[in-house]
DNA sequence: GCTAGCATTTTCGTTAGCAATACCACGGCA
DNA sequence: TGCCGTGGTATTGCTAACGAAAATGCTAGC
């Protein structure tokens, strides 16, 4: 496997899922995807069976593949395993950071600064993404990367909602200053609080949505045809709060 | 996919595999699978990728699969994370533990101090394993469970290894008896400190391990051919005494 | 007008087979 | 004698096609 064929449509169509332009429950029809990617079947095959192990996409029996519903209760849980690892990633990061990269990483978090106060949200998003990827370059602990790979995929749709609640921008900055004010301070049980703060926080937010959006049983979707299409700005921009 | 047939084949692989039936870096011929398991060759081919997914056995492109050999250091990171995830799981156990439960726990760890005092390894691996398994079913965190389950499978085998320092299960059941014993209290933060402490020696054992067996350079196995068969007893025993 | 049962159609699960590629042994040449 | 090129073999990567299960739509009967 892992034919460059098959990666290619892998990413194709995570990124898909990831950016909202296939919703939760729809169908992934096979013949679709090969006329979409121009691909045969059995390569589209061989790329959802890869998704499915990365929990972006279920198998039903006969039935095919969809693109897995993650519910909020599932959304908490991986947030609260989130927390620990990216808390781990922080403190290997505080131990092992170079003079360099931290002074990368200052950049970063000023380039943030600036971009909050002129209300650039997809900026503040990209520089987010790149803060916590140098975060995780600099801990260099790849099991915990490919676990908190697979997570923050798993939750991005969440992170959606939670960029609605009015006010976490503000939260938001100042958690992820002091992340980085502890890391460049080489404080490894400082920058792990400092992350954990900033995720239990989200926890926080993922529960009072909760509190307030399920009051009776599952209220299920549509379930078919992409219900909406959010364009990819807005997601990254949500992404870019909470993440 | 998913069709039981398929499931059967990767639950089977899988087994043999943390059971030390298939040595890492063996190659995976898949017919040779096939006619082990009696199935086509694309039943194999799509279990080898399942596994692949789950981290057991990789690809290389033109070349197959093998059982996928997890070095030392990646087994302490693996060993790391755990730590984490189990401490959650057993904070979560203690938050939610019944009556009928806590009983079960005890129960079970008065059967393994039994065990150690009759040197029953293996008596003392399964009751180890039902344990765990135990904590986990309190705990109900099933993003943790998922996730665990595949980082034990990929530690197996360094486990086995660990099991021959000598003295550990005397340390070893003590730690045990402290998480139960934490559970039953229903004391989060004291059961999520005694897993973790219990981890953190498993992996001051293997970082000891690490120093002593690589004085220099990678030392490659021959890789093909089942270089040698522990017994399952054997690795069963290994398993009790870290895990 | 509505429901039950049947036929059709879509889609998936599986098998068989072909083409491409890497590994291995052998022989020629320096 | 040692090294490089070459051919054969084994194994994988992939395509095409078939059979089976389920969803859908239609017709007939109530």
């Amino acid at each position: 496997m892992a034919g460059d064929a098959k990666l290619a449509v892998v990413e194709a169509v995570r990124t898909a899922i990831v950016h909202g332009e296939y919703a939760p429950r729809q169908r992934l029809i096979e013949t679709d995807l090969c006329e979409r990617f121009g691909t045969s079947r059995f390569i589209a095959r061989s790329a959802l069976q890869e998704l499915a192990g990365m929990g972006l996409v279920e198998f039903e029996r006969n039935k095919g593949a969809r693109v897995r519903d993650i519910p909020l209760t599932e959304a908490i849980e991986i947030t609260e395993v989130r927390m620990l690892l990216e808390g781990l990633m922080a403190a290997r990061a505080a131990e092992r950071v170079t003079r360099s990269e931290a002074a990368r990483l200052r950049g970063i978090v000023t380039d943030m600064r600036t971009a909050v106060t002129r209300s650039e949200l997809v900026r503040y998003s990209e520089l987010n993404g790149r803060l916590h990827a140098a975060v995780r370059d600099i801990a260099k602990h790849t099991t915990s990367d490919r676990l908190l790979r697979q997570l923050r995929d798993q939750t991005v749709r969440h992170q959606f909602s939670l960029a609605l609640v009015p006010g976490r921008p503000a939260v938001s900055l100042p958690q992820h200053e002091a992340i980085v004010a502890a890391v460049v301070a080489r404080d490894p049980a400082a920058a792990e609080q400092a992350m954990r703060r900033h995720l239990q926080s989200v926890i926080e937010a993922l529960q009072s949505l909760l509190g307030q959006s399920a009051p009776r049983g599952q209220r299920r979707q549509p379930a078919q045809g992409a219900r909406r299409t959010p364009p990819a700005e807005e997601i990254l921009a949500a992404a870019a709060i909470l993440s």
